[in-house]
DNA sequence: ATGGCAGTTATCATTATTTGATATTGCCGA
DNA sequence: TCGGCAATATCAAATAATGATAACTGCCAT
C-alpha cells in the first residue's frame, strides 16, 4: 500500500508475508474473511496469496472447513535457523547437560530488539503450553534474560532500553516501574545475573546469566524457571546460581 | 520457472518463498550472488526479494560481509505452528513425563508428505545436533517412525508408498530393499510399534509406536532413540516399550 | 426439504509493479 | 595502488498484480 518509496521493495512479497504473520498463538486456523480481518489487505489479494503459500506448501488447508493453517514447513525454517545461529550449536549440549544433571527447565533467551525470543527450551515439568515451546516473545524488560543482557550494553543503551521500550503486564505482580527496572538492570550488571519472581508468570521464579562473547556483550541468556512455591529466592540462589553461571559461561568461553 | 497457468499464483510471492527455501543446514549464511546460484532467479529479483525480505524483518543481514541470514521470525513462525496443531498441545506433557521418567529422548513425529518430520524434540544426551533439533525431514520409509504411521493407512496406500517414496542411505547398513521395508511396516501394524538400528546414524536403536486418532490412522508418532552400544534390541523393547506405548496411546487417547 | 446468505471462487479491464538489462558504486585482495 | 568481483542503483518495457464485481457453494435456520 502506503508503506515507502523503496523502488527495490516488493509490495507481493510483503502483503504475502502479513498472511503468514496472521496467525499466532489466538489464531490458529483462518478462513479467507478472517485474513481480510487480520491483515487489512483486499479480498482479492488475500485470495491469491493465501492460494500461493498453498501451492508452494506454506500453508495446510482443511477441505471441510476451508480454514487455512500453518504447514510442517514453519518448522523447516526453524530448522534452518538452528543451523544457521553458531549459539546455539554451541548451547544445546551446555543446556542438555545442565538439564540432565538438574531436572529443572532451562532455556536459552536471545535478544531480538527490544523483546527476548526463547530460541531453545528443554522443558522439565508439566507448565503452561505457552512457556514450553520455542520462538515465544516477552518484552525484555520485563523478563529476567532480557534483563541480564541488557545489563552487557552501554550505560547509554540501557538508559534508552529503560525508558522507551515496551512493557507488558504479565501478572498484577509485574514490576511496571521504568526506574525499579533500571536499578534491576545495574544490579544484574555487578552480580552477573538477574532474579525475578511473578513477572510473566504467578510462583515463577526465573534466574538468567548472560552468554558473552569474547567483547563482552551478551550473545544470549541461560535461564531457568523455579516454581517459586516449593523454593524461595534464596533457596533459588544457593541451589541454581552457580551451576547457570557455569552453564553461561561454558557456552561461548 | 513459468510454474502453472493459473491466474491466482502470485509468483512475486513465490519467488520470494524460494529465497527463504534457500537456507538450509549447508547454507546458513547467503550473499547475492550465492542466493542467485541457489535458487535461480534473475540477479535483480534476487536482489529485490532479499531486500524486502531484509526490511519485513524475515532476513538478518551482516552489514560487514553482506551475507543474508534467517532472522528470530523464523522461530516465531514455529511458534504460530505449534499453537495451531492440536496433537502438539497434547503431545507435549506426555512427552515431558516420559522425559523425566526414562531420561531418554524422545521425539513427537508427524507424516510431511512423504517424509517424517521431528516436530517436538526432548534431547536427553548429547548427540547430533541435527538429532537434537526440531524440524529435521527424513524419508518415511527409512525411519520407525515413519513405518509405524505408515502401517495405520490402507494396504494400498502402504504399497504405493514403499514403491515410490524416496530412500536415504543414511548409513551403510541403512535399508534400501522396498520389500524389506513392506515386511518391516506389515510387522508394524500387527505389533503396534517399529523398531530400526542403524539406519540414520550407527549404533542407534529408534523404537516408536503411533499416535492414533478416533479413526484409527496414525496423527503422529512417539519416537525414543536409544544407544545401541548400551543396549540391545531385545532390551530396549522389555525396558522401553511399554511406556512408549502407553505415552503413545495416553496423547490422544 | 428449501431458501437465503455469508463466504468462497472465478473473471477481467486497468494500470501499477515487477522485470531484467545495464550502469554505477563500493569493497577486498594482490 | 590498482584490478576485478560483487553489491547497489536506475529505468523503459510489459508483464503480472490489482480490486471491483459476478458467479458459485455449502451451510444454517426455518
Amino acid at each position: 500500500m502506503e508503506k515507502k518509496r523503496d523502488s527495490l521493495y516488493a509490495s507481493t512479497l510483503a502483503r504475502g508475508l502479513q498472511i503468514l504473520r496472521a496467525f499466532d498463538e489466538s489464531h490458529v486456523a483462518l478462513s479467507l474473511t478472517d485474513l481480510v480481518a487480520r491483515t487489512g489487505l483486499e479480498k482479492s489479494a488475500v485470495q491469491r496469496m493465501a492460494h500461493t503459500l498453498h501451492v508452494e506448501g506454506m500453508l495446510e488447508r482443511d477441505p471441510k472447513s476451508r480454514l487455512y493453517r500453518p504447514s510442517h514447513a514453519w518448522l523447516e525454517l526453524a530448522y534452518a535457523y538452528y543451523w544457521s545461529d553458531p549459539v546455539i550449536a554451541r548451547a544445546l549440549p551446555k543446556l542438555i547437560e545442565f538439564s540432565r544433571a538438574r531436572g529443572e527447565t532451562v532455556n536459552l533467551a536471545q535478544m531480538s530488539g527490544d523483546h527476548i525470543i526463547y530460541s531453545l527450551r528443554l522443558p522439565n515439568q508439566r507448565t503452561h503450553f505457552a512457556a514450553s515451546i520455542v520462538g515465544r516473545r516477552l518484552p525484555a524488560l520485563n523478563t529476567a534474560s532480557g534483563r541480564v543482557m541488557l545489563a552487557t550494553r552501554s550505560d547509554a543503551e540501557i538508559e534508552a532500553a529503560c525508558a522507551t521500550w515496551p512493557l507488558v503486564q504479565g501478572t498484577e505482580k509485574t514490576v511496571m516501574d521504568r526506574a525499579e527496572i533500571a536499578r534491576s538492570i545495574k544490579a544484574a550488571r555487578t552480580d552477573g545475573y538477574c532474579i525475578t519472581r511473578d513477572q510473566m508468570l504467578l510462583n515463577e521464579i526465573s534466574l538468567a546469566a548472560p552468554v558473552r562473547g569474547n567483547e563482552g556483550h551478551a550473545h544470549g541468556a541461560v535461564q531457568v524457571s523455579i516454581s517459586g512455591i516449593t523454593f524461595d529466592e534464596r533457596q533459588v540462589l544457593e541451589q541454581f546460581l552457580p551451576h547457570v553461571l557455569d552453564t553461561a559461561a561454558g557456552i561461548l568461553g
